[in-house]
DNA sequence: CTGGATCCTCAACGATACTG
DNA sequence: CAGTATCGTTGAGGATCCAG
């Protein structure tokens, strides 16, 4: 109707008539990591004009990827999460949140972080969540003023957003703590230089730093 | 410059700014299949403008995610390519191609399949490329006057564009052929309904059927 | 003939204001 | 809070034209 199509019998022309549309990567990317409601999605992106918002989950909802449940009762406010086949996108989105942080390489002046971008990057940083059985570990980490979490146990390695209660380490850091993930900047220096300021066991970090991991692009052209 | 920032340090934003331009996408598809000319791209692109294609390519040249070979001596054309940054999209553009894949059932009025496409497709549906040693075997794929060819041999399955020397079967079909990636069209209804024309071993179809597959995800609504 | 650049029109986006 | 309304600006669509 109102998309645009691409008149192409092929799976990447569906996909790109969809996620190829400015703002829903990031609507997307906010969804998978919960159900949020309209507020929160305006905060979480800064920039986006409400009227694209709208229309981009009302599009979303028709192709039912998203769904709305209207606010009853208790609840007094619409909230937005992602469907079944909107959790399919997982994948996909991953691989091109791991291919773009690949190409970073220092913030942009006035480029912030998000509580979804964050918790979006260390889930690809936790990559097949697979730990050893006996690790049993809780990290909060804060960036700015945004928090999330990641909980090893039971072997796997789950990722959230928000505060998490109790944490064995709390990871504070700028931006930097990409270098971490990226391994640009191993653990000990990252504590000596305060680049990360850590509550808790010290020592935790390391195994933070060796288990997370989004590997940089050596094919990056020195200006981009 | 002229592109869109999001405004965070993310790599699934930055990754947006990029491939969340409409064509770019399908654009990046076409060169992963292989070189191409601008010829090449316009005819693999129906209805994209010429001035949106070349100012495509000089963003993503500017980027360093295509290069463009300049016509030297033999070679009287310009052709673009990815360049290894580039080609480190592949995992993303399958994820995605993946999952739109999954939400398609008929082709829409007027939808076409192409080289790319098709091809992509088929890599798609060769998953991590693996089948047993011993088979060695040569495949044709035709989708109206498209070509594409399958290749088994030592373990690994090879995909690309266009015709291929002597193959050991010649698949002729129409858009239907996703129905037998999807396992929603056996191979020997297939055959005997005629929905695929075989020249060569048909024995052979079966084991391309088996052997290549791209799930329909269960998950799409009825109306889409 | 290939590889674009140019021009115009119109739909989509961006910013802001406003309403149920 | 959850959007809709309005309006200026940008970029895509489509045709044509130009240079090597």
């Amino acid at each position: 109707m109102t998309n645009q199509h691409y008149g192409q019998f092929c799976g990447l022309a569906r996909a790109a008539e969809i996620v190829g549309q400015r703002w829903t990567l990031l609507i997307l990317r906010d969804l998978s990591v919960g159900p949020r409601r309209y507020s929160e999605l305006v905060a979480g992106l800064p920039g986006i004009p409400t009227g694209t918002l709208a229309s981009r989950l009302k599009e979303l909802e028709d192709q039912g990827i998203v769904e709305r449940t209207l606010p009853s009762g208790a609840e007094r406010s619409t909230v937005y999460a992602l469907t079944p086949r909107g959790e399919e996108l997982g994948p996909a989105l991953d691989a091109l949140s791991r291919w773009g942080a690949g190409g970073m390489r220092t913030p942009r002046a006035g480029e912030i972080v998000t509580t979804a971008s964050i918790t979006a990057a260390l889930r690809v940083a936790a990559g097949d969540g697979v730990v050893p059985d006996d690790w049993d570990t809780t990290y909060e980490v804060r960036v700015g003023d945004v928090t999330a979490h990641v909980i090893m146990s039971d072997g796997v390695i789950v990722v959230g957003a928000g505060p998490v209660e109790k944490p064995d380490l709390v990871i504070a850091a700028g931006p930097h703590i990409r270098d971490v993930l990226a391994g640009e900047l191993d653990a000990p220096t990252a504590i000596a230089t305060g680049a990360v300021q850590l509550e808790g066991d010290p020592a935790l970090f390391q195994r933070f730093a060796d288990t997370l991991r989004v590997p940089f692009s050596v094919n990056v052209p020195a200006v981009g």
